[in-house]
RNA sequence: UCCUCGAUAGCUCAAUGGUAGAGCAUCCGGCUGUUAACCGGAGGGUUGUAGGUUCGAGUCCUACUCGAGGAGCCA
């Protein structure tokens, strides 16, 4: 068996695929068959005179999506899309699809989505879920290039990382559990075990958000390591970053093209990025026409307006303490921002990191849990973190989907998860 | 939760308050190089739901349901 990607190197001979119908042309003696295998797509051309009528007919039948296996000479021939076509010697029909809802023509987000499990097949969608395939496996690459291993977190968490954002709450037995919002804590635990550690899963936000960048289940990398400063912790994140993009420029061109993302904002996508602080930024936005008070967290719109002025990711730093997670490091010249940056991507995407160093110091994280009035009860095993050898020690949260959306250029992070999660849409 | 927009054939969309239609898909027929093939024909509708205005409502009004985009929150 040989799939369509590898056509290009058997011209000449007889190969056989397996697949289905992505379309059909007729033209009564002759039909063309539009074959796609899950590697690309190949037109193929059955005669009578080479299948016989017995075949010829069966092919007659074929519809969209209809599974086969066929075999037949490739040829490279420019008038078939792709530039290699296969005569058809003979085929063998698995099943005939029952009528196809996705045609050809135009559809709806609605309609797309209801067929989710449909809609993933068509080429488009492939490309994207490749990309996201290599996107995950490129930063895996990166972070053990750089040492670290992978030590998974629970799903399945007794209470709020953070205690900011809704949980999903579900029954534990005789008692409550919640989804993870986060692996960061369990994190620091593991960096402290193994040095360099990053977990890989998905995470869960009960929040009404319904916006193009959000979604309820997402997927997460965050790496974390002991003796890490905030300033390891950046260099790692745009070394992660530079990298991912420039593995998706070598190895998925295909995909990019098949998805139309002009490629050239990417190659400029190189390390190191520009950072500008809070202040910064904020007065970047009064330029714009956005008076923002100093300690208010900026939107959407304003992260993008900061992105725009950019030909590459850019670091936003040294957030007000207030605005930002509690176990984040007080900057030392400046005890009222943390030692904290944001990513966010070029083109106007937006967030795409939050990272930072982490408090080490027992007596200013347990201030901090009671200043945001969080229960302490549920954070002794991670204050025992700071009791026993604490380091100094930072990490971050990458968010794929928003990473993929930004690399293929799509409008929507719906498009970049095999099943999306969204507000009001829980099948398929 | 709030703001804006929308819902008509399986799909994408038309239809001045006056007979609900087209393209695609499906079915039937034609065509030996098609490129979202093309040509001819056929079937396909409780116009999201419930009220109201009117001689008459897909169209106007009210409520609700569902969806899309955005805000807040965040990755």
């Amino acid at each position: 068996m040989t799939t369509i990607s590898d056509l290009s190197g058997h011209v000449g001979q007889e190969v056989e695929l397996h697949g289905w119908v992505y379309n059909r042309r007729s033209s009564g003696k002759i039909q063309f068959l539009i074959i796609r295998d899950g590697t690309g797509i190949a037109q193929t051309v059955v005669s009578e005179k080479e299948v016989g009528p017995a075949a010829f007919a069966a092919c007659d039948e074929l519809t969209q999506e209809s599974s086969l296996v066929i075999r037949g000479l490739v040829r490279e021939d420019k008038r078939a899309p792709g530039g290699y076509e296969l005569t058809v010697t003979g085929l063998e029909v698995v099943r005939v699809a029952e009528d196809y809802p996705i045609t050809h023509k135009e559809h709806g987000v609605e309609f797309l989505m209801d067929k989710r499990h449909l809609w993933i097949r068509t080429p488009r969608q492939v490309a994207i879920l490749r990309i996201r395939a290599e996107v995950i496996r490129a930063m895996e690459d990166y972070l053990h290039e750089q040492g670290f291993t992978r030590v998974d977190a629970p799903i399945l968490t007794p209470s709020a990382c953070e205690g900011t954002t809704t949980l999903f709450e579900t029954t534990y037995f005789e008692t409550k559990a919640y989804l993870s919002q986060s692996g960061q804590l369990y994190n620091e635990a593991t960096a402290a075990a193994l040095g360099k550690v990053y977990c890989y899963g998905p995470t869960f936000r009960a929040e009404k958000s319904k916006t193009r960048r959000h979604l309820i289940e997402f997927w997460m990398l965050e790496p974390e390591a002991a003796f890490f400063t905030y300033e390891d912790n950046i260099r790692l994140q745009e070394g992660m970053v530079s990298y991912v993009v420039a593995r998706v420029l070598e190895r998925n061109r295909k995909e990019l093209e098949v998805i139309g993302r002009d490629v050239t904002p990417l190659t400029k996508v190189t390390a190191p990025f520009p950072r500008i602080t809070y202040d910064e930024a904020l007065e970047r936005l009064r330029a714009a026409g956005r008076d923002i008070p100093w300690g208010e967290d900026f939107g959407a719109p304003d992260e993008t307006i900061i992105s725009e002025q950019f030909d590459r990711p850019v670091f936003v730093t040294h957030f007000p303490a207030k605005i930002k997670a509690f176990y984040m490091q007080p900057d030392p010249a400046r005890q009222e921002v943390v030692l904290a940056a944001d990513l966010l991507a070029s083109e106007g995407y937006g967030e795409i990191i939050g990272g930072s160093q982490r408090i080490d110091d027992l007596d200013l994280l347990e201030r901090r849990l009671r200043e945001e009035r969080l229960p302490a009860e549920a954070y002794q095993w991670y204050l025992d973190l700071r009791r026993y050898g604490s380091v100094p020690h930072s990490g971050f949260g990458i968010g794929i989907e928003r990473t993929v959306a930004w690399i293929c250029g799509l409008e929507h992070v719906r498009e970049t998860i095999p099943f999306a999660r969204l507000l009001n849409r829980l099948t398929p």
